[in-house]
RNA sequence: GGCCCCAUCGUCUAGUGGCCUAGGACGCUGGCCUCUCAAGCCGGAAACGGGGAUUCGACUUCCCCUGGGGCCA
């Protein structure tokens, strides 16, 4: 059998990184299988239709690497991908069922329904519609009249499916609602459509959130009286935020966007995602894996089945473990548009900037969780530093005259360097500490505050080099005159 | 509230009756390295929710409870 899978989102904003998650099983499947992997907007709830989204959908999906094989802007035999222009197909299906007695016209009035559900909950049972039309005989209700379309759900026995990871599940028919198919809009209820399409795009798995369980058998009695074979359901666990809760808007950072914003690399969030609810086995503790041995090694029956909590420690970390296999040169190339977005280097980027930035780029590599994390490293690079504070430049046991000493020395050994570069710097950097008595550590120290403005920065030296002879001696004359200033 | 799903370190997980004195990773933590911070290396603390049942033997099977989550209202 071919394996079919969709992603199926409504244009309604971002996609939410949970749901990616569940795109990134259906992609791997898919992938692994050979299969397809379909791409289908269910924009039918035109209320909540968010202009644009369909683009921000697919730059998610393609900035991940997921690539889609039919869809809108790609096409494919199954076609249109966007529910709003399948409406014919939702209304053909339910005026067949409506023709065959297995749905039924429903004109009660919104007040009706309203006391209905009242008077149920009033007696403690759960809400239902009562079925009066249902039992009105064929007809009574007329075609061009305002009305809805309802299946007659049984009113009694089991409906079961069957869950690849949970084996069979069933509820109680009794429960079931008489659920609208299609609204007096002649638009389609979102299980309708659903059904419809996956049915008609020949999709074999649908693998969703485990929130979906209690509507699957809603789908199944669809699928029944429309006399379809549904397809295999795959229910994987939900994304749980730190807090155990369902992942959601509250949890800050959620959507795909905003993780490309705050500097995490595609690959890295491909690689923690999949393995939120997945993990090879077999003894096998491998976590970083490529895109092309996630596809070989993905096995959907070892899917986890309880819910995963989002780890952002787990995601910075790994993060960082892609960021320092990156060769340095890729590295800058990733790395340019957030130094541009921060506002310290312009576009395009000057040549004798780039010089800077790949003087830059292996100092900070190892020191990088997201890509973001390079404009507070690296801001005194671009821009001018505070006025050192007399604490900053007196590490402890060190008098003021000393340090005045040791930076009247450094101005003196770096305005003398042939070559102002890291490799000339630290050899006579670290005997001119022997020379003053002291240990390297209090006078780079020193240096490093006064140039960088940072108790903590890259290594020294290569700092003072991105930031150029000139600027360097410059700061340490600001910093010579606090200490002057301070000696009277 | 009704229905449904789930249950190993704080978190992600390995474990499918004896290999478990429960393994790995993140985080935390002690040390080494070291110009700061990282990175790297070595070490440490940290879990099978509870109770029954099956079995010679349960983390592993079954039942109940508890807990968490979800859907509907």
């Amino acid at each position: 059998m071919t394996v079919r899978v969709r992603f199926a989102p409504s244009p309604t904003g971002y996609p939410h990184i949970g749901n990616i998650r569940t795109v990134v099983f259906n992609w791997l499947y898919a992938r692994q299988q050979q299969g397809t992997f379909v791409l289908r907007i269910e924009d039918t709830d035109r209320e909540r239709y968010v202009d644009d989204a369909l683009h921000v959908i697919t730059d998610s999906l393609t900035w991940l690497g997921i690539d889609y094989d039919e869809g809108p802007g790609v096409g494919g035999d199954y076609g249109p991908y966007v529910q709003s222009r399948r409406l014919q197909l939702y209304q053909d299906a339910a005026e067949t069922l409506v023709a065959q007695g297995k749905a039924y016209r429903c004109n009660c009035s919104k007040e009706r329904l309203d006391a209905v559900r009242e008077a149920m909950r009033a007696e403690g049972k759960t809400p239902m519609y009562d079925g009066l039309c249902r039992d009105k005989p064929a007809g009574a209700v007329a075609q061009d009249e305002p009305h809805v379309i309802r299946l007659k759900v049984p009113r009694e026995g089991l409906t079961t499916f069957h869950d690849v990871l949970r084996g069979d599940i069933s509820f109680e028919n009794a429960l079931i609602d008489d659920q609208v198919l299609l609204k007096s809009d002649g638009y389609p209820t979102y299980h309708l459509a659903v059904v419809v399409d996956d049915h008609l795009m020949e999709i074999s798995h649908v693998m969703r959130g485990d929130d979906w369980i209690p509507s699957t058998p809603k789908r199944i009695l669809i699928y029944e009286a429309l006399g379809w074979e549904p397809p295999t359901y795959v229910h994987v666990p939900l994304v749980l935020g730190p807090d155990g809760r369902k992942l959601g808007k509250r949890h800050g950072a959620t959507s795909v966007d905003e993780f490309r914003r705050q500097g995490y690399l595609p690959e890295a969030l491909l690689n923690f995602l999949a393995l939120l609810g997945w993990a090879p086995g077999e003894g096998d503790e491998q976590e970083i894996f490529s895109r092309e041995e996630l596809i070989a090694r993905f096995d959907i029956h070892r899917i986890n089945l309880s819910p995963a909590v989002f780890s952002y420690d787990k995601l910075d970390w790994m993060n960082g473990v892609y960021i320092r296999n990156l060769s340095p040169d890729e590295l800058l190339v990733r790395l340019i548009p957030f130094w541009t977005d921060a506002g310290l280097i312009p576009t395009p980027v000057p040549v004798e900037i780039l010089r800077t930035l790949e003087i830059l780029v292996p100092l900070v590599q190892e020191r990088l969780k997201t890509l973001k994390d390079v404009v507070e490293l690296t801001d005194f690079v671009f821009q001018e530093v505070p006025v050192p504070t007399l604490e900053a430049l007196m590490p402890k046991n060190m008098s003021a005259e000393q340090s005045l000493e040791a930076i009247r020395a450094t101005q003196r050994l770096l305005s003398g360097l042939v070559q102002f570069t890291a490799e000339e710097m630290e050899p006579r950097m670290r005997a001119l500490a022997t020379e003053l008595g002291l240990k390297a550590g209090p006078l780079f120290g020193i240096v490093r505050n006064a140039v960088t403005g940072k108790q903590v920065s890259p290594p020294l030296f290569g700092s003072l080099q991105a930031v150029g002879r000139a600027r360097t001696l410059k700061r340490l004359e600001v910093a010579e005159r606090v200490l002057t200033a301070h000696l009277g």
